[in-house]
DNA sequence: AGTGTGCTCACCCTTTTTGGGGTATTTTGG
DNA sequence: CCAAAATACCCCAAAAAGGGTGAGCACACT
């Protein structure tokens, strides 16, 4: 028997027998209630409104437009519909896209069922529901490079630059004159070994210096 | 009677009651034992080449160097070492420094006593134990703000200047004009009231357009 | 005492970039 | 078809970028 208050899936998953898997599995809580699940993303999003899920698991590889690409479509129409990925892939690229998109969570297939029914109770109380591994690489990537051939006030010229400023605003920033801005910049560029401001931030950025 | 592979940890917290009642849960455990625990930052990094833990719990709150600064000085020494932030503090700043400094998990204080062996044990198995309100945290800060006034094409005109490069580079990557590239700059000083590229690299990141 | 590194500042030079003004055409989506 | 968006072009002056060279000062390490 269903809670009056449960909450409302819909699952986009293309395996059927693992649709079918999660269906079962959610549909015995008491306080989920999977109400559709859908082989493809372009399916769901047609009927997401009259479908009107609080929550909607969505695989990545899908026949048509990709899991990743559904998660903004999904959030233009209903915002606070929280969009879990449930997904075989622990790919750096795919879990920060999946994220910036708006993804609410990100699990492994390999979730065992009890800790998938608790990621849903997560989503209520505040969390975000990952998986272990994709948790450390959420974490890590705000960890900085702490081998860096930079010194700390070179450190703190090449933030500044990176987030836009002129030579002129940086040197008045920092209480130094333009031209040692400028002498720091010269000795960023020959340890980064580049030619210039785009260069050496993306140099610093791949490194993780900055 | 602890385990011959047990984790060393040690505790860095100024109340000396919650301290000791971490250093007994965390003992009962056969996996973990406390090798020192202190009630200030400067003590700990002074022994911690000798104390050599795996893990670290680290308050913020301590009389002297805080418990944020005390991270990247712990991770100098034993960059191996996991630093986890227990603390009542969920403040945005907070989280994203200690993370920015090298945390590998934090905690806050109202974590049961069962969960908080479960987080140690997920720093062994690749995880990053957070709780549930951080978590939610950390993973919206990936969020773009799906409300913007401005259009795809200038986005990704600001993206790129966001990423260092001149006009000229943004239109060859884009295939078009360095005018048109120009023209959008304009709009979007335009719509977001502002008249050079820091400005609006900062308002846009503020607002999270990009 | 000498060496090296980091931080600071200065002056030279040229080229590129930027921001602001205006105008106009084409493309696209509803 | 209309409005919005994307595209392109003109002119202009100020600012910024980059590259070169040199040099003083403090601090640490040997």
């Amino acid at each position: 028997m269903k809670n009056a208050m449960a909450k409302k899936l819909i699952i986009v998953e293309d395996d059927v027998i693992i649709r079918e898997a999660f269906v079962t599995l959610i549909n015995q809580s008491s306080d989920y209630i999977v109400v559709n699940a859908y082989s493809n993303a372009e399916d769901a999003i047609k009927k997401i409104k009259e479908d009107a899920p609080q929550i909607c698991l969505m695989d990545i590889e899908l026949p048509g437009m990709s899991g990743i690409d559904a998660i903004p479509k999904i959030k233009a129409i209903l915002p606070d519909t929280h969009v879990v990925v449930v997904t075989v892939y622990e790919n750096d690229d795919l879990v920060f896209k999946a994220l910036c998109e708006g993804a609410s969570g990100y699990l492994t297939k390999n979730t065992p069922s009890a800790k998938l029914i608790e990621s849903l109770k997560e989503l209520d109380s505040g969390g975000a529901p990952m998986s272990t591994n994709i948790a450390r690489m959420v974490v890590s990537s705000f960890h900085k490079n702490r081998q860096t051939p930079l010194t700390a006030r070179e450190l703190e010229v090449l933030e500044l630059l990176s987030s836009g400023k002129s030579y002129s605003t940086i040197a008045t920033q920092l209480f130094i004159d333009k031209e040692t801005v400028k002498s720091h910049i010269k000795n960023i560029y020959l340890k980064l070994e580049v030619h210039s401001k785009a260069e050496a931030i993306e140099k610093a950025r791949k490194s993780k210096y900055i």
